[in-house]
DNA sequence: AATGAATGAGTGTTCATTCAT
DNA sequence: CATGAATGAACACTCATTCAT
């Protein structure tokens, strides 16, 4: 009866690969905003042009969704993150590359997909999975720094804690300025580490 | 009418302070374990002995128990935080007060209720709301001594929003290792800021 | 341990009789106000000095007093309806006095109770049980008339169904306005019926 | 995107009105044996064949599907009335109509949806939403015959009062009975109103 | 594939009733 | 008897997921 008329080769191809991304963009948005116990998958598709169904040709489940999210950040920014590594030569260039690259990551994504006027605080959200995905990333960086030997031997957990801590944070504070400005946080965070992590006691490992 | 007059706390009374301990101990766990929204009432009930009837003849609601434990955590260390800080005359100190402080505290309520096996990276869940409260506290004392001119002129918020996110997380893998130290965690954490703060930029005002 | 003092002979009965009372007469305004489902047993006892428990002592449920209720009203207009009737000789002042009777009957209550300002339409309320005993009453009256002759032949049902109406529609709308006014509800409801006894259908039965 | 053009109901759309229908009837059936706080959306939807979440899907609570209730009773009654309303050019005839429509009306609802057996005098229930609808549409016609002096000048809402009760009374009796006799329930009703209103007390007004 | 109605387990919450004190 | 905390079966409603079209 109804035909789905084919308007060029490989049309249905990009229409699937454009779906797939929009509720992965739409998914993004409202985890973002809500949450992910508080979204709804119809939270998800009112942002597309899809149907309910379609959410589930795309992704077999709302946390598949959410572990694609993870995914697609991670990839998105474990190149960055290694091309700025690959320029570094002491700690502190490969920190400020980290840092920055990081900063410059998430700020790009802001404009992208800039908060919703913040309305309340919030109270009941959590982090999106692509930040979960991006320190993941920048914890296994700055492991490898301290394996080899560009930074003092101090207690690798704890640094690495703080330094995603210290960047999450702050990366935070920062997208909620106006202008956005990455430079003086990557600053501010490079000099705090850098300084933090020569004070820190050493451990003989 | 007839009145029944307690001299002394009835058993009665005894029960109901029990009751109402255990459900927050309850809820702290279940929060803590499975985030705000995934906790359902009956996830906190369940590990009492009451049933859910009882859970609202305590609290009015699932809110209201999250906000009561908060004002416990906030209430606990209050008094703590604030008899650190009088003891304190320069920063180093009162950073060494307010962090030992702090780490004293998650460390005697993880001995109450240590965590449950670490199971997995705890897919989706959020700060308990304990911790949301003693952060406000951590907050204001620091925004204290940067009036107070007891440290350099800095980006005020970046350097709390710094501060809180490296006890916090420092504070995390303190308390998941064993035996867990205090005095260590406390060292790194004071090193790392003190230093960290003199060498970030300053500002005018 | 505690004793309950026995102040006078008989203080104990007469405890549980103002008791029983006191929760009916909770019960007759709360029934009256919310409707049968809507009021709760604790809206009941929340009028009274008495707690649930002691609801259960006098009722055995919620159900119980409402039809206590009922008796209750059906027992103390019996006695005013009958003296009513027996003072008349014919239809017409059968009729005045039963229906004075009960908008003396309801007047009077009124002014014991007066509605709560009758704050919307009430959307899902029901009659008091109250008024349902009142009915019956009334029903048994007027079909006693039909029996003993004092009124045309005319379809009995049809007849009673006409007369409980209008009585209790007229009495519902006599209650509402200031000042009430039993006498003139009395004229138009009797000269009504009157006039459309005569006028209806007669049947040969 | 794609969109599927449906020339003639398809018969998704047939099945979604149908059941759209079918919880409409249920509900009128089980608020009419139960009243509406006693009826549960669980007794609506288990005299249908669909889900509890198929209600949601067709109303949005269970208040709505009272309210859409009462429109569809007003909305089928109406034009009925109003017809009836036009043909009229005396008190009587204007009566005689009304009366007659809503007989017609509820006698043919009544066919369509037989009473369940009437098991007890029904302990706690109410009107059902359609005979309130159709009651305010019988008092503004009543209203208006006396604003178009068709009828003496009397106490207007006693008037009306009195003769939406008579007529639900009534009417409650026809249907009771069988077989159901409109014309005997009409004409009892309008000679009894007719008689009636010329008897009561004039008022200047 | 796409659609969106259908499903039903699960959620927070209420409330009649019981029962230890 | 009085008390009021405890109980747990309901309730209205939501939502991830399925499936007929």
């Amino acid at each position: 009866m109804s035909e789905v008329v084919e308007l060029s080769p490989g049309k249905r191809e990009q229409t699937k690969v454009a779906n797939r991304q929009a509720i992965l963009e739409a998914a993004r948005e409202v985890f973002g905003e809500m949450g992910y116990e508080a979204a709804t998958v119809r939270d998800i598709i009112r942002r597309t042009n899809l149907s309910v169904g379609a959410f589930y040709n795309y992704y077999r489940s709302k946390e598949e969704v959410f572990d694609a999210l993870a995914d697609d950040g991670a990839r998105r920014f474990r190149p960055i993150l290694h091309a700025a590594a690959l320029k570094a030569t002491d700690f502190e260039s490969y920190l400020r590359a980290a840092v920055g690259a990081y900063f410059n990551f998430i700020a790009a994504d802001e404009n992208l997909y800039p908060p919703p006027a913040n309305q309340e605080p919030m109270p009941h959200t959590r982090n999106t999975p692509e930040m979960l995905a991006v320190f993941e990333e920048v914890r296994s960086v700055l492991a490898d720094v301290m394996e080899r030997g560009l930074a003092p031997k101090v207690d690798l957990d704890f640094l690495v804690a703080s330094c995603i801590a210290v960047a999450r944070e702050i990366g935070e504070k920062m997208v909620e300025r106006r202008p956005v400005d990455v430079e003086g946080a990557t600053e501010f965070v490079v000099r705090l580490l850098l300084a933090g992590v020569q004070a820190v006691p050493r451990v003989e490992r």
